[in-house]
DNA sequence: ATACTATACGGAGGTTGCCTCCGGTTGCAA
DNA sequence: TTGCAACCGGAGGCAACCTCCGTATAGTAT
């Protein structure tokens, strides 16, 4: 994981493994049961305890903050390696998908937490940013090249695709994602 | 409000009341502090035990389908009237950001039952049927006219306004629910 | 090796909200 | 007035959350 992160006092070896099991269990919860996770089947499938649980994150938020991590690194390489590979609407519009694509698997709980602010300075806020500015990236690309709307803005389409991830989780029926995500796109087209 | 509908055996009169004054408790609750409500609270505001709140509404669901049901009718008659008062795109466009007024004033819980399927046969079941129906029919009038895309349908445009408002939700900014509502109307416009 | 201590562990238990169940109450029809 | 079906209310069992503190141990200093 990406907890090789400088710490002003180092954390004792047995924490770090802890905290890191933690982390595993909790990814395959959210994967399963999607936000509504139970912290102390976590605690028990990694096998420690509750208390080491909420020592390491002493809130949900941050536990599931943690657990996105990952996940907003990985759409921020995205981003830039997009960038490089195609043509400006076509980069912009193939991670916008990404973002729909990460977030249902992560059944919204990761769109919700991209999308969100964090308290300033936090590890996942810098990540977020960093992604949300690579999008940005984009997003300007696009513009430049007078294929998107100017007055389009990054956190618009961040949220929007969020809201069709969510607005679509109850349904049994996944099959309008696609209509829904081509409608947003010819909206921000000149 | 609307249980004067006729029961098979009449409701005695007490249990007609409370009903209806736990109704009124919801919707005070739901408007304050969103979906999240606390049923023993609402309970106690409406001066029942929480007992009889439950044996009038045996689930959380049915309570908030209840407290909804005014809207469905609401709105749906607002798409019959707008029918006849405007023209077919704007009309489209007034009933979609009444759906998300109507959404963000229930703390977009009322966007998800609204979207939601229910138990078929149930009274806001079949309002919601009616009131997406009415909406249908405003879709296929902008369709006809040729402004708007064939290929969408009226629960695209339901999912995402229900989408912009919660998305939307817990950001303190609403600045930005304009610019994506705009976004969508651009989109599936021909 | 040994001792020392800051760091970390774990789970018992208090709290809150959910929901069920049943003894007691009451509207209403006869 | 009486009888009873319909209804009320809240005690209590359960699930999940979170805190607190006595115990254990990794890492360091000697």
């Amino acid at each position: 994981m990406n907890e090789t992160v400088v710490r002003k006092v180092p954390r004792r070896a047995d924490a770090q493994h802890n905290y890191e099991v933690i982390l595993v269990a909790t990814r395959a919860a959210v994967a399963e049961h999607g936000g509504d996770i139970v912290l102390e089947d976590i605690a028990r499938n990694a096998g420690v305890g509750i208390g080491t649980l909420y020592r390491h994150f002493p809130t949900r938020l941050e536990l599931l903050e943690a657990a996105y991590l990952d996940e907003a690194l990985e759409l921020r390489k995205r981003a830039d390696d997009l960038t490089t590979a195609l043509a400006p609407l076509d980069a912009l519009i193939a991670w916008l998908r990404l973002q729909m694509v990460f977030g249902a698997h992560g059944r919204s709980m990761g769109a919700a937490i991209m999308n969100a602010k964090h308290t300033e300075g936090t590890e996942i806020q810098i990540a977020c940013v960093n992604m949300r500015e690579a999008g940005a990236v984009l997003l300007r690309r696009a513009q430049d090249a007078g294929e998107v709307r100017s007055d389009v803005e990054i956190v618009d389409l961040l949220r929007l695709m969020h809201g069709i991830v969510i607005a679509n989780e109850q349904a049994p029926d996944q099959s309008r994602v696609t209509p829904m995500f081509d409608v947003v796109i010819a909206g921000i087209r000149t």
